[in-house]
DNA sequence: TCTGAAAGGCATACAAA
DNA sequence: TTTGTATGCCTTTCAGA
């Protein structure tokens, strides 16, 4: 039952495009059943979306890093993430616990391109940047190994 | 021509199952057009897959950390990729210059949980770890903003 | 929550330009 | 590389249990 629910939404991560037809195979309900679990784990926000995963060498964006911010005025409202959000090379931005606030995962397409960047974060919200490049990504996006317990409502 | 592309990477990165019927409206081409060009991507490796987007909270992850390893015999083969591969909490792992070797981002779903990970990190790879815990996350896999040159034949 | 049926829409292949 | 057409499959809805 709750099993059946992670079945398909370990399929719908590793192909996002899988037809109702194939979940049904794949999990033995009926299509009209999948249909109905996957439209309400769509709609619990289990599942958030759909996206194609890019080969970001493909599309100019060959540079990876991830920054890691510092306020320059501590006292100062934090609100980043809201400052910075305009900036779409940024493709995440995490609150951290640690001596940074931020680290944001960034896609750029030269160095150049990096430093410009690295310049209007820190213009943007007023903070320091401390930079981490990436050489390369053995792997990324790999789908989770679903939890048996779904939602909070964990007893046990 | 090549501006089409983008388009429709683009909107496929932002909503994974859209149809080629839509696309094809958005793009003002004929439904088969579309088909070829999307395949065509498919095939040159622009799109690498398809995933839905899950929410780490829901499916019992909540705990998202960034792992950065050392080896402890830095004169020791460089293999650990593969020997951490089969860790499923490991999202994702990135090579990085700097003073440490690789970055990885983890989802585990407690303290605990997190704790036996690193243990098994270290055993796995005979490295040292640095953890860095998230504790909120105000954006992630945001649809990048494709350059106008696509692949790397880039001439300009 | 499930099944099965009915509808319309969509994906895919193909011929032609 | 494009368009339009054709066929069959898939998505979606609904009734019923």
């Amino acid at each position: 039952m709750e099993e059946i629910d992670r079945r398909i939404v370990t399929l719908l991560a590793t192909d996002g495009r899988m037809s109702f037809t194939d979940l049904a195979k794949e999990t033995g309900l009926s299509v009209s059943a999948v249909h109905q679990r996957v439209r309400r784990l769509e709609k619990r926000g289990v599942i958030r979306g759909y996206a194609a995963l890019v080969d970001y060498d493909e599309i100019g964006l060959p540079l990876t890093a991830f920054v890691s911010i510092k306020p320059i005025d501590p006292s100062a409202p934090d609100d980043a993430p809201e400052r910075l959000s305009h900036l779409t090379a940024i493709e995440a931005c995490h609150s951290v616990a640690g001596d940074e606030s931020y680290i944001l995962k960034v896609r750029v397409a030269s160095p150049l391109a990096l430093e410009e960047l690295l310049q209007q974060i820190r213009a943007s919200a007023n903070v320091s940047t401390r930079t981490t490049v990436v050489l390369s990504t053995p792997y990324d996006y790999r789908s989770p190994v679903i939890e048996k317990e779904l939602g909070g409502d964990v007893t046990g």
